[in-house]
DNA sequence: ACTTGACCTAAAGTAACTTTAGGTCGGTAT
DNA sequence: ATACCGACCTAAAGTTACTTTAGGTCAAGT
């Protein structure tokens, strides 16, 4: 697969994936003959997985982390899983804070709203 | 008011407050004859709004217009509604794209469940 | 008198990208 | 055959949005 497969199918730009992979986010690439990165599929899902991870604000050193336990194999799907566990609680957060966020602009808009009137 | 009781009711750091109002984000804070900002209660209102446009994905130079038509008063009400109903808009589209994410890392919790129940 | 805590500024540091500059290679148009 | 195009490559500089640090003022408690 090449890079720009897997940047549509992940969302993440060429860049950023290139820029993953040398700071060691993801396995190390494959090369073509010549010299052009050539992903397995497991490489594309594991990308997949870390664009949504980071979507959902996981810090790059917190992936690093997770990477990691990844590279060492299936010994580490407990604390693999924990880790999900626990950022999968600090997506639900977000995504309260985010509804907090909508009712103080919503409120905001239906105070422009009267101003409008008001003025009418 | 002072910095350290807007930054509670904002959320923002103060020093993030400080940065806006050097950036222009907010009105010219008032000084106390020491030299200390002295928030008004619109000040503090409006740097409410703020955290919660930061915090949901508006970029600082869209504030920054949103923050110029605030200065120029009523009379750009009507804009200041649109650039809200776009963010909000926006915002939604993010709403929906945790849920995609959240929909992502469930499934690979998932996965690391029929992981382990394989390994026993 | 002296330390503590809240405030101040300017400037340097950090996280996470993104863009730029410069270069290779394979395929199509002339 | 050669000239150009698009997709790939690297290293390094640039950008956004903060955060931290260094150094300083001032009022209040011990």
């Amino acid at each position: 697969m090449k890079i720009s497969e897997v940047s549509a199918l992940s969302g993440l730009k060429i860049s950023t994936i290139r820029y993953y992979e040398k700071l060691g986010l993801c396995p190390t690439i494959n090369r073509g003959f010549d010299g052009t990165r050539d992903f397995s599929r497991a490489d594309a899902d594991w990308l997949v997985l870390l664009a949504s991870l980071r979507s959902t604000g996981m810090s790059l050193s917190n992936i690093r982390a997770f990477s990691a336990l990844y590279a060492s194999g299936n010994k580490t799907v407990p604390q693999r899983k924990t880790a999900l566990l626990a950022h999968r609680q600090s997506l639900e957060d977000r995504q309260a804070e985010l509804e907090r966020c909508r009712a103080i602009l919503d409120k905001k808009i239906q105070k422009y709203d009267e101003i409008l009137e008001d003025l009418q």
